[in-house]
DNA sequence: ACACCTCCATACGGTGGCGTATGTTCTTCC
DNA sequence: GGAAGAACATACGCCACCGTATGGAGGTGT
C-alpha cells in the first residue's frame, strides 16, 4: 500500500527488465491468482507504466507464458534435488511427504501452485500443470518400485500419495482450522500418512 | 452474439424467479468459475436484462451468497444420504470413496466443487466451504470410529481420504490422463485406495 | 375498467483492464 | 558530443462488466 514513492524505489533500477515483469507476476499470481496477473496493476506496483511492458512483451498471454515457464524449471527440481540427497528410498519417501506437508503449513508456499490448479482451464497453465504433475507422478512412482513394489502397484500408490499432498494443500489453504495446525500435530499425521501409502 | 430473437425463446417463461437466477449462476459457475458469475451474461443467456435481475437481488454478491446457499443445501447431504443406505460400515466407506472417485469421471460433475476451490479467497466460498469440509471430514472420521478406530486414528485416515478426494479430483481436472482413465482402471484404483485407507 | 403493484427493458454513467500510437529520455557507440 | 536505437511515458480508443434511474408492460383486485 506505497502511497507515493514512485520514482524513489531503488538507488538503481530504473530500468526493468523482462525478467524483473515475470518475477512480479509470479508474485501477483500468488497473491491473487491469475486474474491478478494485470498488466496495469503490474505497472504500479513496479513504479513503471504499461509503455515498458509491451515493449518487453507482446501481450498479456506472452507474460503469463514466461511466468509459467519460469515458475516451472525454477521450482520443479527443488523438491526433488533435496529429496534425492537421501540415502536409502524409504528415507527419501519420508522426506517427500514430510517436506510438501509442511509447505501446506507456510502461509503462501503452495500459492502459486494452488492458483494455477484455480486456473486449470487456460491453456498455458493446463500445460504446465500436466508436465509437473506427470514429472512428480513418476519420481513419486519412482520411489515406491525402489521400495519393491510392481510398477502398477507403485503407480496407484503414487496417485494416492500425490493426490493427499494435493488436496491438503486445497484443505490447508480453504480450511486451515480443519487441517493439523502445530508442528507436532502435522509430524505425526505425516507418521500416519507415510504408515498408510506404504502399508502392506 | 444473438441478433435478434430476445422475445421469442420458450413458449412460457416470460417471467423469472429468483431461483431461475441462482439456478443459473450455479451453471455458469461450473462452466468458467465465480468470474463467470457475471450478471450481463447470466441475463442474456437467460433472455433477461439486468433490469430483472436487479429486481431479484441487491447486486452480484447477494447472488453469488444465494447460489452458494442453495448448493450447500442442495449437494451436501446427497451423497450422505447414498452412503448411510449401505448397512455396515467397511461398506459406507466404500460406497463413500468409490462414489466420489467416480464423481471425477464425469465430466463436469465436480466442477462447482473446483470453482470453488479455486475462490476460496472470497468470502462467502470460503465461509461455504468450510462448513462442507468440516461435514465430510467430521463424517468421514465417524466411519472410521465405527470401524473400531481411536479418535485421533479416524481423524487421521479421514484427512487422508478427504484428501485423496480432493486432490484426485484436481488431477481428474487439471490433467485428465495422468489418472486412471477407464472404469476397470478405476475400480482397481479405488479398491487399493480403500485398502491403504483401511490399512492396519 | 381503472388504479396499483409486480416485474422487467432501456438507457446511462462509472470502473478497470487491454492493446496501440506516438512522443520522450536515457544509453551506447563511434 | 551527436546520432541511433533501446527503454520507457503519455494519451487514446475499446470492451466487459457493475450498478442506478426511469419508464413501461403485464397481471390483479375491486
Amino acid at each position: 500500500m506505497e502511497m507515493v514513492e514512485r520514482r524513489t524505489r531503488k538507488p538503481t533500477a530504473t530500468r526493468l527488465t523482462a525478467g524483473d515483469w515475470t518475477a512480479a507476476a509470479l508474485e501477483a499470481m500468488a497473491r491473487g491468482g491469475l486474474a491478478a496477473v494485470a498488466v496495469e496493476p503490474l505497472a504500479a506496483r513496479l513504479g513503471a507504466t504499461k509503455g515498458s511492458f509491451y515493449w518487453h512483451f507482446a501481450n498479456r498471454d506472452a507474460l503469463i507464458e514466461a511466468a509459467l515457464q519460469r515458475w516451472e524449471t525454477d521450482h520443479t527440481d527443488a523438491v526433488i534435488a533435496l529429496v534425492e540427497a537421501e540415502p536409502d528410498p524409504l528415507a527419501r519417501l519420508r522426506t517427500l511427504i514430510g517436506t510438501v506437508i509442511e509447505s501446506t503449513a507456510i502461509p503462501g508456499a503452495d500459492a502459486i501452485e494452488l492458483a494455477m490448479l484455480a486456473t486449470a482451464g487456460h491453456p498455458h497453465v493446463a500445460a504446465a500443470l500436466a508436465r509437473v504433475t506427470a514429472r512428480r507422478l513418476a519420481y513419486t512412482a519412482r520411489l515406491f518400485e525402489d521400495l519393491g513394489l510392481p510398477p502398477q502397484e507403485a503407480g496407484h500408490r503414487a496417485l494416492v500419495a500425490v493426490s493427499a499432498y494435493l488436496g491438503h494443500a486445497q484443505l490447508a489453504h480453504a480450511t486451515p482450522g480443519l487441517v493439523p495446525g502445530t508442528p507436532e500435530q502435522r509430524r505425526t499425521y505425516v507418521d500416519r500418512l507415510i504408515g498408510l501409502v506404504t502399508g502392506p
